[in-house]
DNA sequence: TTTAATTTTCAATAATTTCTGAAAATAAAT
DNA sequence: ATTTATTTTCAGAAATTATTGAAAATTAAA
């Protein structure tokens, strides 16, 4: 396959699996044009290999810096920003997983506490009250399953995991 | 609290929640309304109790069927259908992983053997391969994880997480 | 059959999200 | 200070996604 056919594939999938993870499709395909390119690129980089607005090509670069997954550099001689993405997919890995589970995890939990104080005893309220723990019960260890990923480099399972993959 | 103001707020809570993963938040929502619910529930209970039209309970329920959340019953002497959420939340979990495993990963993985194919050795092709090598890597581990938590119930893993929380 | 109850579909509409592009703001050079 | 380069903002437009509601299809009783 030639590459200018694979970059574009690559682009679009990794655009639709952002959409699919809740970030949008346009901000999904300006981090894979700049995980795969070798050198910093412009705003009007990303406009003219996306064919998107200035607008849209500025919010979108600047929710990846937010994000952790991409860098703001300035080039010598140049008033360019110039934006460069974090290569190590186990650090961008571990940014989106701590964001997904700061935004959904950790509410969820602070919500749980606040239900879990329902008054009554009827047969509604009974199975209320259960869910509501069975709940607790999975997301604790849900967050801790995610905590062991997130730092996952050193971590005695990702290592296990490793050695086992050969 | 009272009941029904924990309810709402669990519905709520859950239909946000539903929406940040992808499922639509009605979809959510009529889940939440069925695993608090102690009895199955009729299209019309969910048209009542969410306040939506019957095509929108219709194709929601219908859609939670297709997940495997929801069970459809037959009840004697009623030629109603009735809806009744699974309730073991490890089932639940296990269900949505699936599902999210099956449309996302895998999708991921196949676009990646095509995209190792392509061709040429100048310095854009070379950072091409290896971004695509590191997502190889970091999405096979990944589903390695995501197979262990899957299979969570009778995992060692998960025993032991389970045994350490006490 | 025919009638009645219920579920499903889907075109039209509403709601939400994303994108554009030009104006305003900012920052650097002259 | 003034000009020039660049980034940011944001109201309106476009695109996408979700919802309605009534008609069509299905299913079971009479």
């Amino acid at each position: 396959m030639e590459y200018q056919q694979a970059k574009e594939r690559f682009i679009q999938t990794w655009g639709t699996l952002g959409a699919q993870w809740g970030i949008n499709r346009t901000m999904a395909q300006v981090h894979a044009l700049l995980l795969i390119s070798p050198k910093s690129l412009t705003t009007d980089d990303v406009m003219e290999e996306l064919g998107v607005s200035r607008g849209n090509a500025n919010m979108n670069l600047r929710g990846l810096v937010d994000w952790g997954l991409v860098y703001r550099d300035m080039q010598k001689g140049d008033r360019k920003d110039y934006f460069r993405a974090e290569k190590d997919l186990w650090v961008v890995a571990k940014r989106i997983a701590d964001e997904r589970k700061k935004r959904e995890l950790d509410t969820v939990k602070d919500q749980l506490t606040i239900l879990k104080q329902v008054e009554g005893n009827s047969p509604e309220v009974e199975e209320f009250k259960k869910v509501i723990k069975d709940i607790d019960n999975v997301t604790s260890q849900a967050l801790q399953v995610l905590g062991m990923m997130t730092s996952a480099a050193d971590n005695f399972l990702m290592k296990t995991i490793r050695k086992l993959k050969g």
